[in-house]
DNA sequence: CTTTGCAAG
DNA sequence: CTTGTAAAG
């Protein structure tokens, strides 16, 4: 696939898929775009056993339910998986039950955590057509603020912790950044930790960091933008990379832009000025069993993308 | 035209033009609907000098010139008008000189009053292709509340006063209901004695009052409705009716249903359930001089419908 | 730029 | 049901 420098990309015509696009600021020379028709590896065996998980930030599910233009329906016929972990559902607690009956037949259990701080604000959500052996809302481990926005939800299956989670945004002026770093990202790390004990975890969702500069249209432009900062990227290396989780996609795709995120202003997705902001972590134990983490740049709805991983069990 | 019963209308095709119907609860046997393609007289001869002016409750000019469906343009150029009135802009004070840019040529002459202590709110204006004399924003009668809602603008012609108003509507709970009645139906009924002493007067807008039982789809049902109170309705006997202004609507159609209001709720236009809420009251002194009080039933883009007067100059 | 909730009608 | 607003991203 073709790479364009950022002055051809503005020009080019619309026939181009946008993720096929290079528009990265300052690209490495060996750096190529994802591309979710070239770039994933062919479907496992017939009967090898393993689990598709898919997660995505919704920017609000009442409206991707409304549009219609992608439903949680197409997404499943087309992907076929086995649980769906959604971010930012924007979901209000009495919203829960309207919204089940909406939702797709074959995945019967589904775990909502809504913030009870501030309305129609975040909130994750676990659906799975595999029962869970338990379900837990929050971290539990403080009495804090952690639990009151709906930002995590937890599932234990036979061999995994799943973890659906939405990173707090650091906020206008960085407001929240302290927060984010000092007591969020902490917590988290913690609370990973003490999972991992007794199971591997899979840490997905929107975790409002793009690690490194190949994870970003223009670093150079967003180094005191929240979700790009020094601070944040370095908690995370420390919190989640240093403490022995692996992050699938860039372990798979060294040298691959894949961002998973565009802004609405100024047309970020038709030109693929993005940001990798959503994430596999995945216990080192089970780093081998990764088939395939992938992303589907292609689907609309929100200003976040899906992306999936294919764990074999 | 058929007079169709309320169970015959919720079935009736939408091939029939909805304000065509009598769909008013309780009808007496000599009502009949309005409708304009039958009811408007013929127009004056060529060469007779007259005004004709219009008024619309447009809830919200942002909204209506981003539909297109129904542009002012349009309007001017179906009916010609001399003047525009305007209700519920709910323009803020710096949007009005972009929002004037979008206007219609030839109508020169625009005064715009919005309200200031309730951004987005409430806002009436005065579009003219005549340059008026003089022009006033509010009453200037009351240091109090009346002025600061943008809901009174006043443009001096040479044979007569033109007010362009948005009457509080009485509120949920009819919160409002004893400010409607003792300071606002007070003041303006003073002010608009007042300009009378000096030339006749058109009070035009959305006056929140249907009259009587003939002016409303559900009257026993809404009695203690915002609009429909048995305070609004002998206020506006009282304030306007007794001091001597005519409404010219009523005066020209005795026993005709016309409406000028439907909620957006449950169909009400569909199913022509409406209210008549927008006047003409014109000065004593010049009822005889009216051509033609007229409803435009048919112009969608608001909750409201513009209505038209043809005075004789 | 788009979603949410909210006030107002 | 629809318009505005604001906060948030």
């Amino acid at each position: 696939s073709e790479v364009l420098k950022t002055d051809e990309i503005i020009s080019s015509s619309n026939q181009i898929e946008p993720w096929t696009l290079l528009a990265h600021k300052k690209p490495q020379k060996d750096w190529k775009p994802y591309n979710p028709k070239t770039m994933r590896p062919p479907p496992l065996p017939e009967g090898t056993k393993c689990v598709k998980v898919m997660t995505w930030n919704v920017n609000g599910l009442r409206a991707l339910l409304k549009l219609e233009s992608f439903s949680a329906l197409q997404l499943a016929q087309r992907e076929n998986f086995d649980v769906l972990c959604l971010q930012e559902t924007k979901l209000q607690v009495k919203d829960v039950e309207e919204i089940k009956k909406a939702l797709i037949d074959g995945y019967d259990h589904s775990f909502w955590s809504c913030s009870v701080s501030k309305l129609g604000y975040s909130g994750t959500a676990i659906i799975s057509r595999i029962k869970p052996l338990s379900v837990r809302y929050g971290t539990g481990l403080s009495g804090s603020d952690h639990d009151m926005e709906g930002r995590i939800v937890t599932a234990e299956f036979d061999s995994f912790y799943l973890i659906s989670t939405y990173v707090p945004n650091s906020g206008d002026g960085l407001k929240r950044l302290s927060y984010r770093i000092e007591e969020w990202d902490r917590t988290l790390s913690t609370y990973i930790k003490e999972l991992e004990k007794s199971k591997p975890v899979v840490l997905t969702g929107d975790l409002n960091c793009a690690h490194e500069e190949i994870d970003i249209y223009n670093p150079a432009g967003n180094k005191r933008s929240a979700g790009f900062t020094k601070e944040e990227r370095e908690s995370f290396g420390a919190s989640f990379l240093d403490k022995g989780f692996v992050d699938t996609f860039r372990k798979q795709h060294p040298g691959v832009v894949g961002y998973t995120y565009w802004g609405y202003r100024h047309g970020g997705r038709k030109n693929n000025r993005g940001w990798r902001l959503d994430y596999f972590l995945v216990s080192e134990s089970i780093a081998a069993n990764v088939h395939d983490s992938y992303i589907l740049p292609d689907i609309n709805g929100s200003d976040h993308c899906p992306i999936g991983l294919v764990l074999k069990l």
